[in-house]
RNA sequence: CGGGGCGUGGCUCAAUGGUAGAGCGCUCGCUUGGGGUGCGAGAGACUCCGGGUUCAAUUCCCGGCGCCCCGACCA
């Protein structure tokens, strides 16, 4: 008997640079805290509960502020007639290659296999959405004939299909669900206010909820949304050093009132096509969440979306222990509720360690622990999900530097606080990784040594190149012009005009270049 | 769609041309309980699908499907 021992894998992988380690390390939160999993059908995803209550945390704050702006929810059709699609000639090309089609609309027994019936194929094909502009528009012909009857400002919740041909979890998915807003306006000027207020919505909600520091700014042309004249974005950093679009919006012109001939008169009794915007956030945001915060003990969630915010653990050893520690826990529980918490108490029947990883892993952030000797001083022991990091420090100095044991009423008192200053650590946190990776860039040698010597990260360069200079760039670094950063998002040290770190034309101001998902 | 890797209990992985093992998880009993207690018993796999070679295929070959990495693609 000479066998080698299998070894058990470690919980997950070291937070790394190598795509690989990274990519394992990513799914491998995402197994430790459920959020989802990979579906028997080709590239979709499964959202198991605490996965699904995040992103139900994520609706209620953006519906807030959509409705705080104006906007009304409302639902259209999942199929989209082929026609519709091609409308707009941009827009189906954009969208041409990765879309679900639905032919026929009955299945029929052939030698005991069930086929669709090719007697029931459908006139027409109806594609399943890959975005709505399209259907939406269709309906708001119906809708807006006056000045009147604008600004139309709707919001739908939905899922989307795009056949992409490399998925991710979260990241992109065959299927996914989002919010889409369609806005009809009776001016340019008001449209194009549409679009830049809601990528300020996007922006706020990213830092504000989420924690995740994100640069607004313009799309290049070749970035642009299919059909429109404008998109904006706001784009974060992820640990391992590529961005994420985390939300986009866009300045539609009038193109899809010219598709879908949607005219309104004026106060003039002119006729006139409408402007519009459109934009969208997804589920993508629940894969920033994690590529982020989340550290090698599993996910790491700001307290604004942690659907446990508190857990609370009875520890006890006799009967009498358990029932006393279960009473004070379910006691401490009702009184953080009353403060507006979301509170759980664990009383399963396993050892409080056990406990205390997998709630860690789950990412909530703080953890309340009921002892017996807790109950004899009148005090509470609260864990802390993350601390500050000091350099060096061991696993066990850590974690001892993250309990804290408090008088009862005390402890109470300061969850609210503490969960408080732990969304604000998380942004200045978050902030600190990726302004670590940021450079201010002037020439190639320095972009190259960046991105291949030093992890890469956010470049900030002059470009004056031209389309085909920036798919050079793509094939020399793997890198892209993320967008187009607003002035007032540019760091001072950024600023100014120079010249292009390709071509050496002038340029006016600097653009945000990395590598990406 | 091109290049590479992989597909074996729920999870992570071994092994083998003669129908399979471990760790973790799960169930039961005792034990333990302020960072994954310990011991014992038990359940759980037609080795991704289809075909070929072979007396014999989980293993070798071909095709398909799926997953991971790179490329292409990605409002």
């Amino acid at each position: 008997m000479n066998k080698p021992v299998n070894q058990p894998k470690a919980a997950s992988a070291a937070i790394t640079t190598r795509a690989q380690d990274y990519s394992q390390w990513y799914l491998d939160v995402i197994r430790q805290a459920t959020l989802a999993e990979h579906s028997a059908v080709r590239g979709c995803m499964v959202i198991r509960p605490h996965g699904y209550a995040i992103w139900e945390k994520m609706q209620r704050e953006l519906d807030d502020r959509f409705k705080a702006t104006g906007h009304e929810n409302a639902y259209f059709p999942l199929f989209i007639p082929l026609s519709y699609l091609t409308r707009e000639e941009k827009h189906a090309s954009g969208f041409a290659k990765e879309c679900a089609v639905v032919t026929h609309h009955r299945l029929k027994s052939v030698n005991g296999e069930i086929v669709p019936d090719p007697e029931s194929k459908l006139e027409e094909p109806l594609v399943v959405r890959p975005t709505s502009e399209t259907i939406i528009w269709a309906q708001y012909k119906n809708w807006i004939q006056s000045y009147r009857d604008l600004p139309l400002l709707i919001n739908q919740w939905a899922n989307v299909v795009r056949w992409e041909m490399r998925t991710r979890l979260f990241l992109r998915t065959a299927e996914f669900l989002w919010q889409e807003g369609h806005t009809a306006h009776a001016t340019e000027k008001e449209a194009l206010e549409e679009t830049w207020k809601m990528l300020d919505v996007y922006a706020d909600f990213a830092e504000n909820v989420m924690a995740v520091p994100v640069i607004k700014g313009r799309k290049t042309p070749g970035e642009r949304f299919a059909g429109a004249l404008e998109t904006l974005s706001i784009e974060g950093l992820m640990q391992d050093g590529k961005a994420l679009q985390m939300g986009t919006s866009h300045y539609l012109g009038q193109n899809f009132s010219k598709g879908a001939d949607v005219k309104f008169q004026n106060k003039d009794g002119q006729l006139e096509y409408v402007y519009a915007s459109s934009w969208g956030v997804s589920t993508r945001l629940i894969g920033a969440l994690i590529m982020t915060h989340s550290d090698d003990a599993g996910l790491v969630l700001p307290p604004k979306l942690a659907p446990v915010q508190v857990v609370v653990i009875p520890i006890y050893k006799s009967d009498e222990e358990h029932v006393k520690t279960m009473e004070e826990a379910a006691r401490v529980a009702a009184e953080l509720k009353a403060l507006g918490v979301a509170v759980r108490v664990d009383d399963r029947d396993m050892q409080p360690g056990a406990k205390y990883y997998e709630w860690e892993g789950k990412g909530v952030p703080l953890r309340i622990e009921v002892g017996p000797k807790d109950l004899e001083k009148g005090s509470l022991c609260i864990a802390r999900r993350f601390v500050a990091e000091i350099p060096g420090e061991a696993p066990d100095a850590q974690r001892r530097r993250r309990k804290s044991f408090l008088p009862r009423a005390e402890a109470i008192a300061s969850i609210v606080p503490t969960l408080a200053a732990m969304q604000a650590e998380l942004l200045e946190r978050a902030r600190k990784t990726r302004d670590a990776r940021t450079r201010v860039i002037d020439n190639i040698a320095d972009f190259e040594k960046f991105f291949k010597d030093e992890g890469g990260g956010f470049a900030w360069v002059h470009w004056a190149g031209t389309p085909e200079q920036e798919d050079e760039m793509a094939k020399r670094f793997e890198t892209s012009i993320r967008n187009i950063p607003f002035e007032d998002q540019i760091p001072a040290q950024a600023k100014g005009a120079g010249v292009c770190i390709l071509t050496g034309k002038p340029s006016a101001q600097r653009v945000l270049m990395s590598k990406s998902y």
